[in-house]
DNA sequence: CATCGGTTCAAACGATCGTTTGAGGATACG
DNA sequence: CGTATCCTCAAACGATCGTTTGAACCGATG
């Protein structure tokens, strides 16, 4: 119990590795924990005994993400919020651009994946557990929006909100027909992306 | 092998109701036949039967919701397209209207629940299977989007219509934090989601 | 060396899954 | 009535699931 190092080979770290992959191909029921700790190396026994059950794993994965994606989306409005000259343009990137850093490292956007699972498997428990960790991000965001927009009412500005949301699960998470093409490096084909969707943003949350 | 009644309490009749609410509520993998079945008030083996497989009976529930989604989508795109005083937010209306209205019936509102997790799921078979079967409908509407935006580049044009099937996505299937209010009916909380994804997209779409 | 807490391991547990089976009911036709 | 055709039913099949168990291993401590 003395020792906090995250030693990245450690069976704990291997498993996490291999879950946030394993989940955002098969899902959470479609993976099992022989798949799991097979792929990790580990023995089929160390998930219960490391994480106490399946579901408490599922939620360390998501703690992992979400905490950074949190705070890089924090940061980044703390740079804008309040400031004379931000614009909407701003305020969609600090809100856009940290999720789709995240994104950048493999296990990352394999991580975006599972979330948008999570969001389509209406999990009741999940979306509160989400609810808590996003509602004061989202509500530091609304108020930024509320400044800039002043013109619109309360519901207007949830509407578009979620609308972008939307937009951006949908973006991020692959859904969509448009594939990167094979002669567009990944870090060009995520700046497109990210062009793309704050454009398409500032004109949805700022139309008259 | 005569019959092709639709008795609406047959027992294929029964199983595919409980299916479509079973499976928005629990997912596929979730919802298992004894659940279904019970739930139908039919025997276990009756799936098996009627349908040949579980995975039959899910392509079933897709095809007959998509095959009536998409036909009510050509026909709105038909009473505008290529006309001259079209308006984007007529071409809009004819794609996202439909899905709203497939949600007015409450087996139809699961559907399109089943629908988004579907996407999530990123099922390759299935992938296949609603390319197939949305293939020429999404051909049609990027064709008159194509006429109506001419200033916009194919990448651009699949860029913009893919981020609002997105918002489409996430608005329908329940989603997002917008919840009707109590004192606003079905119906009318119905035709303001559509007022302001349409409006939402409109800009999103024909931004310079 | 002996001991002890933390960790890994193979094996098994009970539950649940989709599917199959074979007997029996129901209805129509000769 | 006898037979043929759907259809329904209870029961069982093998597979796979998450979890538990108890022994074995291992490095640190006395």
């Amino acid at each position: 119990m003395i020792v906090p190092v995250n030693s990245s080979n450690s069976t704990k770290e291997r498993i996490l590795g291999a879950a946030e992959s394993l989940f955002a191909q098969r899902g959470f029921d479609g993976a099992s924990l022989r798949q799991l700790t097979s792929a990790a190396g580990v023995n089929l026994a160390a998930v219960n005994y490391h994480f106490g059950s399946k579901e408490k794993l599922v939620e360390q994965i998501f703690r992992r993400r979400l905490d950074a994606l949190n705070n890089s989306r924090l940061e980044a409005l703390a740079l804008v919020a309040g400031k004379e000259n931000t614009t909407i343009e701003d305020v969609l990137a600090a809100f856009i651009r940290p999720a789709l850093d995240l994104s950048h490292d493999e296990s990352g956007s394999l991580f975006m994946r599972v979330l948008a699972r999570a969001f389509a498997e209406h999990d009741d428990t999940l979306r509160q557990f989400l609810s808590e960790n996003y509602g004061h991000v989202m509500r530091q965001f609304t108020a930024e929006f509320a400044r800039l927009l002043p013109q619109l009412s309360k519901q207007e500005l949830y509407w578009r909100i979620d609308l972008v949301s939307g937009a951006l699960t949908h973006a991020m998470s692959g859904f969509g027909m448009i594939q990167r093409k094979s002669d567009v490096s990944e870090t060009v084909h995520r700046e497109q992306t990210a062009q793309h969707l704050i454009r398409f943003a500032v004109a949805g949350m700022s139309h008259p």
